[in-house]
DNA sequence: CTGAAAGCGCTAACAC
DNA sequence: GTGTTAGCGCTTTCAG
């Protein structure tokens, strides 16, 4: 078995109070004990049973990332992936530890965020892929224990959220498209309980009102998010010649993009010269496609950074609970292609 | 404050003790007695504490996967992703929690495996991302925790190893390309010090000798896995010329296939037109790409399930320590052409 | 500055 | 069947 504290105690001829005392950096003990104990504790390979740690203390350097869903998507997403690395990035520069729990919207239904924290003993956590319809959408804002979603706007005492503004950049995406002069544009829509969907729609028609465009329902193809839709939607679209006279698709996540340009590829059109594509995200894959699109990046990455600086900041009570906004990032790419007046 | 066990042994009239058996399925107890302490607990909204749960039975529900490297990788790569989903899908299914930890070579110096499960009560762990010349390579021998390594065969009593037979799939691919009429085939390998390298190399050996062609050593592209390097690589080759009537790119990885045929497009060189290339993972982004990769499916996520599952039993004693090779499936797509005699 | 002791929430003998 | 109690390994008063 490996050392205890009460080994190191006794190797070291102190009382156990005084080992803890020495392992944790505490002011009032002689430089000269510490020492001792220290090696004592490296000749023991001695490392503390945090389990009895955080049970003992009441706290602990143990925070979590909460993933709603991530089993249930259908489509491969490597948005989870970099939001994972931005987290431990954080978590590791600043030694906590991180456990992981996949949920869904059964399980929120039976076990609270709060419950799940008390039973594991987590600090509180950063959450991921809440719809707006889901049981801990309402249950979080009562909870004590502190966390901050991401993408999704939920009040609360202790919850923070981490998002872009979504509205603003898929405004710029859409200007972007209509400088290139595209006046007849396309939109594959992400899910309807999505509170990006909602921002990003209202982006686009900004952009459109602004000058002077309109987007009528026939030019809306609805999904929830999932490439294949996009495709068949894009499909039925060109078949049904409701996209007469359309030269682009703004497409609200990658993914959808990447579906619209297989389902254009399929039907003999090419992308940009026939159609131009633009997608939303940044997906690590967009620059591996052919052509490599055109998107908004949210550097997804530092938004798991930031989310678990606030997290931490929020349990260390540096910083109350508030909303950030990261900034994002138009990715010029070779998926539009430019329309003569 | 969440319930305790005291409150519900208070509310309900109880012992602790008595609560501990129903809340566990203990057989020695009352039918009414549970239902009484069930309802109670469920009444307080009681979540038994599964940190002092663990410090006080010296056994967990919890594993972990262990990621080497997870964050020091430049080049993305979905296959960690998918190793994970297999593994929460079996954990999931199976109660189980799982607790992610990412280290690299310098922490496996600094702390053991075995030390590891120890601060955090773990009952063993999937590691994956080891290489030849890590620490944990010699350690894990040693262990009493038990575990299992992916790709990397370490022996040990408590140590198993989930693979593919790299070898055979990597033959196949190749005796793919020669099937398909190539004869002078380029070889974009990987890391050196990297087992699956190794497997892989002999594979093409095999296939390639078995029909008496030869892999001169002009014909090699060393890299480190990473897709800039096949890309430079394989520019470099081209500009030499030494790649004088090579038909086809044989690459280790679908992320250098990826890097390969971008350098070929750079190039203007069409694929697979003018060049064959051929990947090898089944990652989901070789679907996207242009043309679509052939690749050999290692069939990631089912990886982490099995190696999850075997945890599981080892940990329960079900089965002792072994080395389980998985299926692997030939995933022929749109990159390579068939060359006529 | 250090030791002794209570206790974190739970399990697992051991009684009765 | 159920209560009692001694820990699990650690932190944290409280004395001295």
């Amino acid at each position: 078995m490996a050392a205890t504290i009460q080994d190191v105690a006794k190797a070291a001829g102190v009382s156990v109070g005084t080992v803890s005392r020495a392992m944790n950096n505490y002011p009032d003990i002689s430089a000269k004990t510490r020492e001792r104990i220290l090696d004592v504790a490296k000749e023991l390979k001695y490392r503390p049973n945090l389990v009895a740690k955080s049970l003992s203390s009441k706290h602990s350097r143990n925070i979590a990332l909460i993933l709603s869903g991530f089993l249930e998507d259908v489509m491969f997403n490597d948005f989870e992936t970099m939001l994972m690395k931005g987290c431990y990035q954080f978590a590791i520069e600043h030694d906590l530890d991180i456990s992981m729990y996949v949920i869904n919207t059964k399980t929120q239904a039976e076990k609270s965020y709060e419950q799940l924290c008390y039973e594991h003993n987590i600090a509180g956590a950063v959450i991921f892929g809440l719809k707006n319809t889901d049981p801990y959408f309402k249950s979080l804002e009562e909870s004590r224990k502190p966390c901050v979603t991401i993408d999704v706007e939920v009040s609360g005492e202790n919850v923070s959220n981490v998002t872009n503004d979504h509205k603003a950049a898929f405004e710029e995406l859409t200007q972007y498209l209509i400088d290139q002069g595209h006046r007849k544009i396309a939109l594959v829509c992400g899910r309807e309980n999505a509170a990006v969907t909602a921002q990003r729609m209202e982006g686009a028609l900004s952009a459109l009102h602004k000058n002077g465009l309109a987007l009528p329902k026939e030019l809306i193809i609805y999904t929830n998010f999932l490439k294949e839709e996009a495709s068949e939607g894009v499909a039925r679209f060109l078949k049904d010649g409701a996209g007469k006279d359309v030269t682009a698709f703004l497409c609200m996540s990658d993914m959808l993009a990447i579906g619209t340009i297989e389902a254009l590829k399929m039907s003999g059109e090419r992308v940009p010269q026939d159609y131009s594509v633009v997608g939303y995200d940044g997906l690590y894959v967009t620059e591996y496609t052919d052509p490599k699109i055109t998107t908004v990046d949210q550097n997804i990455k530092d938004k798991g950074y930031e989310a678990a600086n606030l997290l931490y900041d929020m349990i260390e009570g540096i910083r109350p609970a508030q909303d950030l906004i990261l900034p994002h990032k138009l990715e010029i790419r070779d998926s539009v292609r430019q329309i003569d007046a």
